[in-house]
DNA sequence: ATAGATAACTGAATAATATTCAATAAATAA
DNA sequence: TTATTTATTGAATATTATTCAGTTATCTAT
């Protein structure tokens, strides 16, 4: 047993896949070199930071999806800047963003189920200094990274 | 001028792009033939969704995003449910979901700029009977759809 | 308005890559 | 154990992306 599809959905996460240029020319009724030529210029200019596969959360074993409008404790866990970067490298981290209002940052989780939920929390509380804590717990995913579901 | 690099942008939004097997095999050191195998196994069991890219959003004129916490008036617009369903057709919108908490609707919002967005904000109060709405703007992005920026 | 320069488009040839197939091995069920 | 399904793989094939060179269009400065 080597568990492939596990390893995949970690490549699949952040990257490779690539544009099929074929089936968009067909699709827009343009020469595969014309659009070729377009995608490369995308990349170039830095538009596009990877191409990358979005899954059916629920059918990888990662069902639990929930927002965290949190603060931090500054004098001793650094700038929000510095912290969101942090919680960036968890895999369980869909996104990170800095925010105004009453919170200094929203974070997109997605983990197995509300035990695996409370698990990390508890976690980034103790590590990062989590204070303020809102769970925005998600009950139906509609759309999700632009794919509806 | 044909504009390809838009309608790119578009396509590359929810799909038209495809795994890299021979990458990933040679990164998980197997024979390309069994990655193939095991992908194709993923998508027969559902779970991904799409192959698609992700942005430098402000490098395709997104540069504004922020998360939208709102209610419905019900009786006249309708079940959350049927209204997320519509707002997710929107291509300015990356996310709807519903959540617990005393909003009902979490969105997710790309466009180009704060103008951009008030529009967007007044349509919906319109269009969807919108109500408590709470607008959390991103002040700084540093991971989205598991890519960090 | 026009010449010169740069960027965008395209077809034909080539290179790279995915996919099929058939055979084997491994895991699971009876 | 034995039968049955599922997973792995190499060799052959099919598909697809990429390069290249020529053309056309767009932009820039006079």
């Amino acid at each position: 047993m080597k568990d492939i599809g596990g390893k995949l959905v970690g490549l699949f996460k952040e990257g490779y896949c690539t544009p099929q240029v074929g089936r968009i020319a067909k699709k827009l009724q343009e020469p595969s070199t014309t659009i070729h030529y377009n995608i490369k210029k995308l990349e170039k200019e830095d538009k596009i930071k990877a191409y990358k596969a979005v899954f059916n959360y629920k059918n990888i074993g990662e069902g639990h999806c929930a927002y965290l409008l949190a603060n931090i404790a500054k004098e001793k866990y650094g700038e929000p800047e510095d912290v969101a970067q942090e919680i960036a490298k968890s895999s369980d981290v869909e996104s990170v963003d800095i925010i105004t209002g009453d919170h200094e940052l929203i974070i997109k989780l997605r983990v197995e189920d509300i035990d695996a939920y409370y698990a990390w929390t508890k976690m980034a509380i103790k590590k990062y200094g989590f204070s303020k804590i809102i769970s925005l717990t998600s009950l139906k995913q509609v759309k999700t990274e632009f794919v509806t579901l």
